[in-house]
RNA sequence: GGGACCGUGGGGUAGCUUGGUAUCCUACAUGCUUGGGGUGCAUGCGACUUGAGUUCAAAUCUCAGCGGUCCCA
């Protein structure tokens, strides 16, 4: 919204963005954070219900790509968790352990779930016989937890956290890949549905998922030139296969150890969004991860109460019940509180909710209801002859507007690199930089921008069957040696 | 990994230096009032993070834990 004259915040978010996050946060009604454990914290029905309509989301991706929904323990077997080198001595050092059990010392200690490759690799063993067994899909969405050692931040940095994972067994290598390519068409079409902006690198190999060939990951764009990994997508080729004894029978009578993708996204997919769309009125949901899409706000005084509210639900219960977004039924709230409006437009600006719409005595008089949009703040009157049409094209015109800005965030903050900055200068923003792949370049890099170097661009969108970097253009040097480059790297400061 | 600061009703706070009765705003409840952007009045409910120590006496001083916020790496 243009101005805001009056904001329900004690902050802006220009001017003290962290502040602004924690109490937009809260305001909202998102979580309570004041469960008595460092990192962990209460999911309210309010955040609960844009969580869950996220994983709905997800879900219908995951099975149109003929994957099964499954759920395994939250305990994994130390003896289990062990197998794979890489992977212990990435997650080792933040494990939550479970040592004893009523009276007794448990033999074998148990981890909470950091991740669940250690807790379904054994089982995907038991299950995987033959090549008729290829491909295995399979995906869950769970709580994990990882004892942080740094800050928590709500959604951003938590010690249990909401987790989808996906993990695949495929035949070879090619097929392995083509899973890695669905999955980016996925992220594609599902940050579109949340609204966000987002780059895919490829993880330098000192940055890779503990046990992984290589690791993709989805970074979104957030307010200041920050980004926010909230997404990574893994091949892990016979890494895990192999000691996890995952193997088949091929066509022709051989054994052949299987190829295993993974694909993570987490709760900070949510942190992203209130910290991308947030204003200074408050939340901004994307209408189709939005609890109430539509808050219907009756204005009637004492002695027409009944007759007001009554005509609202009837817009409800009639035209609305058959309006539909994106095949949908709308999700609309009728607030027949006896408050005065105001305090009630504060309210359901702060949570978010993407449309307003006001029923009064002089709209009715005029055959229309006031529309009042959350992106733009603008108003106008809906024609109640036209009325489910018209409060479907308002929702999609708040999603169009998200998609403008997010679009808009990223045209600002992208840029090129083409000389590093001195030490100490300001560095603003998501930069590209031409790399000759060594790492001290890279960490030269970090240094003199403040940053973290993402990792190898990579190509968003696209066909091919395999992930395949942005090439520099020929004779194109490394910004740091003066090398010859071989690869774009992304850069950026991080959450 | 290192450092700084902070924990008082549901939320935000005053009080702490100089130990003794805990302040205000907001939220909530009830009634009246008001009613297209936080209406006003009245009444009410509700708190010193935990533990140990010092003391006649601790929100206040000391130590430790737990929790929170920020900065640096």
């Amino acid at each position: 919204m243009a101005e805001v004259d009056e904001t329900p915040l004690s902050v802006r978010k220009a001017q003290d963005f962290a502040q602004w996050y924690l109490e937009v946060i809260d305001r909202a009604g998102l979580i309570d954070k004041r469960y008595p454990i460092k990192g962990m914290k209460v999911w309210t029905g309010y955040g609960w219900k844009v969580i869950r309509l996220m994983d709905d989301l997800i879900r219908a991706h995951l099975d149109a790509d003929s994957h099964q929904e499954v759920n395994f323990p939250l305990l994994i077997p130390q003896t289990e968790f062990a197998k794979e080198a890489d992977h212990i001595k990435g997650f080792g050092s933040e494990v939550y352990w479970v040592t004893r059990a009523g009276d007794n010392d448990l033999d074998v200690p148990l981890l909470l779930r950091p991740t669940s490759e250690t807790a379904m690799y054994p089982m995907f063993s038991l299950w995987v016989r033959s090549h008729a067994d290829l491909p295995l899909r399979t995906y869950q969405l769970v709580n994990t937890f990882r004892y942080e050692t740094k800050a928590t931040r709500t959604f951003i940095r938590e010690r249990e956290i909401h987790f989808f994972e996906a993990h695949t067994c495929h035949a070879d290598f090619e097929d392995a890949e083509a899973q890695v390519r669905s999955d980016l068409q996925i992220m594609e079409t599902f940050a579109e549905q949340l609204a966000l902006p987002y780059r895919v690198s490829r993880r330098p190999e000192w940055d890779k998922f503990a046990g992984a060939d290589y690791s993709l990951a989805v970074d979104a764009y957030l307010p200041s030139g920050r980004t926010l990994q909230v997404g990574s997508i893994h091949q892990y080729r016979e890494n895990f296969s192999r000691p996890y004894n995952i193997a088949y029978e091929t066509a022709d009578g051989a054994r052949a150890f299987v190829h295993q993708t993974t694909y993570g996204m987490s709760e900070r997919l949510l942190g992203a969004i209130v910290g991308l769309h947030g204003d200074d009125r408050g939340l901004v949901l994307p209408p189709l991860v939005a609890p109430i899409q539509v808050v219907m706000v009756p204005i009637f005084r004492k002695h027409n109460r009944e007759e007001i509210v009554g005509k609202a639900r009837a817009l409800i219960d009639g035209p609305l019940a058959s309006a539909r977004l994106r095949g949908q039924p709308l999700r609309i709230h009728l607030d027949d509180r006896d408050i005065r409006p105001g305090p009630k437009f504060f309210e359901w600006e702060l949570k978010g909710v993407p449309l307003r719409v006001e029923v009064g005595p002089r709209d009715l008089d005029n055959r229309t209801v006031l529309a009042v949009r959350r992106s733009d703040g603008a108003k106008q009157p809906l024609q109640l002859s036209h009325l489910a049409e018209e409060v479907v094209a308002q929702l999609m015109t708040v999603h169009t507007q998200l998609l403008e800005a997010a679009a808009a965030v990223r045209a600002k903050d992208e840029h090129h690199l083409a000389v590093l900055p001195s030490k100490g200068a300001d560095f603003v923003g998501i930069a590209t930089a031409h790399w000759c792949g060594a790492q001290p370049c890279a960490l030269r890099v970090e240094e003199l921008v403040e940053g973290s170097v993402l990792g190898a661009r990579v190509e968003q969108t696209g066909s091919s069957t395999t992930p395949t970097d942005v090439h520099p253009p020929s004779g194109a040097t490394c910004v740091s040696c003066g090398g010859a480059a071989t690869k774009v790297v992304s850069v950026a400061r991080t959450y």
